[in-house]
Parts: structure tokens; sequence; C-alpha cells
DNA sequence: AGTGTGACTTGTAAGTAGTAAC
DNA sequence: GTTACTACTTACAAGTCACACT
């Protein structure tokens, strides 16, 4: 047993040198890569033949190319997109590429254009999906599982990692949010010539399908991403890369917030610094100093430049317009009032009246001295200068940085101001913490479509559980009484056995209470994405610890200590 | 067994930010 | 500075799944 134990430890060992594995400094993510290359899309399967087009009241029969296409945007018949001019010009100019010269010829309007029979097709094609057996959805189950263990992994020097996004986007129209000029466009199919693969020299390649070549394969450890292509709507680099649960993933995750943690031990520091910088005599400096202040008080992002006519009319800070702020000198009782709306990432309406202190307000209206509503408000200042200047200030800070850090010390103040005694009364009070991130943070979901159904049906579990309540207190009232008259050791524990029932009934109707206050004041707010993107999770962990609360979390999407997600 | 629901996953768009070339 | 390009994070919607409830 001597060797037995020796063989352990000598693994053990393995595994700490493993773990203690020099990063190394020169910019090389990995030293060994290999996976097997990325799932494409299946290609098209044409239509049975009884599923119709109609042009103009004509049945027309579709080359597979102009069909394809055509299915695409049948199968977004029911949603609100195709209703939009946009999105419809934009779909019908790319469709008409992907048309013979006939068609093109017949088809000149697409509102002549009928695609029910398609959308009656695809819809009937999902129910029957739904319908079918246990054993044919156990047989499709196993297939992806089948494909995901085939896939879905890579080794990245001594570990395998679970890649995030192992298929290939399949063709489609694009959604674009928001605004967008683009929407409705075609996103066309990538094929294995599109595709460059990115492994280490010494792994085996992946192969690309029969008869068909890969656009590259290079060998690139400055980069963490294993497969890349150029998508055909904006240009852009699509790639496929690590699933967050990875090592490569979570160890940037962790740096993250320890750079937040290093900002919070400067952060007096550096807000002394721009409201110094208010007074300065340079109007570059002033404007760096009010777009900071922003960026820190109200947690907005940095705001790049984009692209105009590209994509839809989004802003953040540093691209901040006249448009986008009203100055108040008074509003109700308070002073220096600044209004802002505007949209930012993904178009969601960014909205909120603050008041700022003078020197603000006076800075702002210079800003906006002889300027259009469609100028530039801080028109001496993009990222790129702000960043430079916020480097200076601390290694590695940049805009984004402040969001992270006011994220996670809003979580930490709303945890100690709001805990409060009981267990569903500490996991509202969790919530309630998380949603002040979220609202600072604008994370704003679309109302659940169920959502006024789902909170009825609350109410009323809540109002039943009210009236078995004060039913059953009169049942204790009634054994109290009998047990006045009888003083018997019967009607004795009856009382006990009332008394018990009303409070476990009061428990359950405040459990119910609570979830209904939680869920309302949830209607509009989405908490997930700072979970999973904003909040240190130390932070929570320590919170769970410090009130005894059972840390039940799903380690699935990230992981324990690196990248946790889901608490509570 | 069927259905409604919320929890969780997947998909991919839309940001941030760095680098390099002019 | 300006711009193009690249790599990576953050974002919401939609889809899927498991489970409670009827």
């Amino acid at each position: 047993n001597g060797k037995k134990a020796k063989k352990r430890k000598q693994e053990y060992e393995d595994e700490e040198e493993e773990e203690e594995e020099e990063r190394s400094t020169d910019g090389s993510k990995w030293k060994f890569l290999e996976h097997k290359g990325p799932v494409l899309a299946p290609p098209y399967e044409p239509l049975p033949g009884h599923v119709r087009f109609f042009y103009d009241g004509k049945l027309l029969r579709l080359s597979a190319p102009a069909e394809e296409v055509a299915t695409f945007f049948a199968k977004m018949l029911d949603h609100e997109y195709t209703t939009k001019d946009m999105f419809r010009k934009n779909f019908y100019k790319d469709w008409r590429k992907e048309m013979t010269s006939e068609e093109k010829s017949k088809i000149t309007d697409i509102n002549k254009c009928n695609f029910t029979e398609m959308s009656e097709y695809f819809k009937a094609q999902s129910e029957a999906r739904k319908q079918m057996s246990k054993d044919e959805k156990l047989k499709i189950k196993e297939e992806n599982e089948r494909i995901l263990q085939e896939y879905g992994f890579c080794v990245m020097d001594n570990h395998k990692e679970r890649i995030g996004n192992f298929r290939i986007e399949p063709p489609g129209l694009f959604r674009g949010r928001g605004d967008h000029p683009k929407m409705g466009m075609l996103k066309r199919r990538i094929r294995p010539e599109d595709i460059i693969i990115n492994c280490s020299k010494d792994s085996k390649h992946p192969k690309p399908p029969q008869g068909m070549r890969w656009k590259e394969v290079r060998h690139d450890n400055k980069v963490t991403w294993l497969v890349s292509w150029t998508e055909n709507i904006q240009g852009s680099i699509k790639y496929i890369m690590l699933n967050p649960s990875s090592r490569i993933k979570g160890e940037k995750d962790w740096q993250k917030y320890e750079t937040a943690r290093r900002l919070k031990k400067c952060v007096d520091r550096l807000r002394a610094q721009y409201r110094e910088d208010w007074k300065s005599k340079e109007m570059r400096v002033r404007q760096r100093a009010v777009a900071l202040y922003f960026i820190d008080k109200l947690a907005l992002r940095a705001g790049n430049e984009k692209e105009e006519g590209e994509t839809a009319d989004t802003v953040g800070c540093c691209s901040l317009r006249v448009e986008h702020i009203k100055l108040y000198p008074k509003m109700d009782d308070q002073e220096y009032v600044v209004e802002f709306d505007f949209l930012g990432k993904d178009s969601i309406r960014y909205y909120n009246k603050m008041p700022v202190e003078k020197r603000v307000f006076k800075n702002l209206q210079l800003f906006l001295e002889n300027k259009q509503p469609e100028d530039d408000l801080f028109d001496r200042l993009n990222t790129s200068i702000l960043n430079k200047h916020l480097q200076e200030l601390m290694d590695g800070l940049t805009a984004k940085v402040f969001r992270t850090y006011n994220a996670s010390i809003t979580l930490q103040q709303q945890l100690k101001e709001l805990t409060s005694r009981d267990i569903p009364a500490k996991i509202l009070s969790y919530n309630r913490a998380n949603r002040a991130v979220a609202i600072l943070c604008n994370h704003q979901r679309a109302a659940p479509k169920t959502f006024e159904k789902s909170m009825q049906n609350l109410q009323t579990k809540i109002d039943e559980k009210q009236k078995q309540l004060s039913a059953t207190r009169k049942q204790l009232k009634g054994a109290k009484t009998e047990h006045k008259a009888s003083h018997d050791d019967r009607s004795k524990k009856m009382v006990e056995v009332k008394r018990k029932a009303v409070q476990r009934i009061e428990e359950q109707l405040m459990k119910l209470q609570m979830q209904a206050t939680d869920r309302e004041e949830n209607k509009q707010i989405a908490l997930g994405t700072s979970k999973l993107n904003y909040l240190d999770p130390r932070i929570s962990v320590a919170w769970c610890v410090n009130w005894n609360i059972i840390l039940t979390f799903w380690c699935q999407e990230k992981c324990m200590g690196v990248k946790s997600t889901y608490f509570l």
C-alpha cells in the first residue's frame, strides 16, 4: 500500500503542479490546442410538394435558393419584425438576389407574396415535434448528446474544456435590435471555405467535410478562439470560443473583479481628481471630468463611436448628443437637475433625472453652447482619450471597470442595508439588492408575456391561503372555547394542533406574499446580466455564509469561485 | 396525462477596448 | 488624431426542460 499511497501523492503533486502552471508573460494564451472544428449548419431541405407559395393569388413554384430564403421569412411571419417596412424592404432586396431571372420578373411586389402555407407547415412541424413519443424524443436527445461529446469539447493545454458555441450560425434573416437599418437582410450560409481554424501545430487538425477545404488553418496562440468566420451583414468576425466554465474565461473573469477591487482602493482619490478637473481651464479636461462623473455616478457605458447608418442609433457616455440631455435649473424642490433620455446598448431606453452639483451643471451649460441637437455633448472627448487618461490614473483602469466596481459595491451595501429576519424575507432582501444593481446598470427586459396571468394566479393562491387562515383561526378559537369548558387532555391537544396549523399557514401566506412582491418589483427588470457579469461572487458567498443561508448553486454555466452564476 | 410555469440554456447581436497603419 | 481591424465581454430574446399542479 505504500506504493499506492506514493502514487496518489505523486498524482496529487502533479495536479498541484498543473494548478500552479505559470501563465506566460509573452501574451500567449495556450501551448496546446486541439479540437474537432465546428458543426456546420444542416443543408437546406426543400419543402414537400404540397406546401405551396402563391404570388398575387397564383401558385408559383420557387427554385430551391429562392424557396430557402422565402422559408426564412415564413418562419418569422408571426413575429412583429415582418410587419416592419425596413425589415420587409431589406428582405425583399436580398431575396431577389437569390431568384432566377424568371422569378425576378414574376415577383415584383412583396405585398403580393403569400407565405401562409409555408408558415402553417412549419408550425405543424414544431407541433409534431412536441407530440413525438418519449422514445423518439430520447433518440434526438441522445443524438444531440453525441454531437456535444464529439464537437463540444476541446483540449487546451492539459485540460478538456467545454466549447461555448461549437455550431456555425445557420443562414437566416438578420434580426437587429431596435431601429436597425439592416434588419431583414439575408445572413448567408457559412461554408467550410469561409472558415478559419485555429489550433496548435502539433494537434490533430479538424477535418473539413469531404472534398472541401477550410479557408485557412492557423496556429495563433496569442488568441483564445478556435474557429472564426466573417459575417456578411456588418462584415464583422464571429468566433467560436470556450465556455465560461473554462480556465481561460474564468481567470479573465477573476482578473476583472480584482481590477475592480483595485479601483475600490483608489476611487476616492480619482473622485477628488475629477471634481478638481471640473474647474480646469481646458475644455477637454472639463469634458473628460464630467463624462467620468456620469460613468461613475450613473454607471453609463463608455460610448464608442459607431458608423452611421450601419447600426441602430444608440449611444453611451462619450457619444451622448445634445438632444439626449435636458437641463433644469430648478425642478420641483431640487436644483440643477439633468434629465437623460437616450437609447443605450440593445436600444434599451435610459431615462433618468439626476440633481448634479452646480459646477457640473454650469459645465454642461457651457458644453451645450452654440450646438445643434445632433451635435456631440462631449465634442473634445472619445473613449480612447478617456481610457488613456484612466490608464494613467490606475493600471488596467478603463471606463467599464467603474460599472463592475459600482455594481458590486452596490450589491454589498444593499445587502448590508436590507437584510432582515426570516429566510423568505432574506431572499427577498437579496433579490432587492440585486435589483438595485440591475436598476443602476439599466438592465431591463420586456415584461414576460404571461406576466399578468401568472400574477393573477399567484393572487388567487394568496386569497385562498387567506381564507384558509381565517377558517383555521376560527377553528383555533373554537378549540380554545371547548378546552375552557371541558379542561380535558383531548381538547388541550386540539388547541395545540390548531395553533400549529395557524402558524404554518401564516408562514405559507407570508411566503406567497413575498413572492408576489418580488415578482411585481421584478416585472421589467432583468437580474441575470448583473449576476452573470457584474457581481463579484465573493460578495454573495460571504453574505450566505454570514447569514447561514445554504448556498444552493448551479454550476453549469460558470464555475465556483471563478464565475458562479445563479445564487439562491 | 396534460398544462402552465419558472429556471436555466442557447443564440447571436451589440457593446468595449486594444493595436496598427496612415 | 483617425480609421480599420480584431478579440473579447455583455446583452436580451427565445427556446428548452423539469417540475408542480390539476
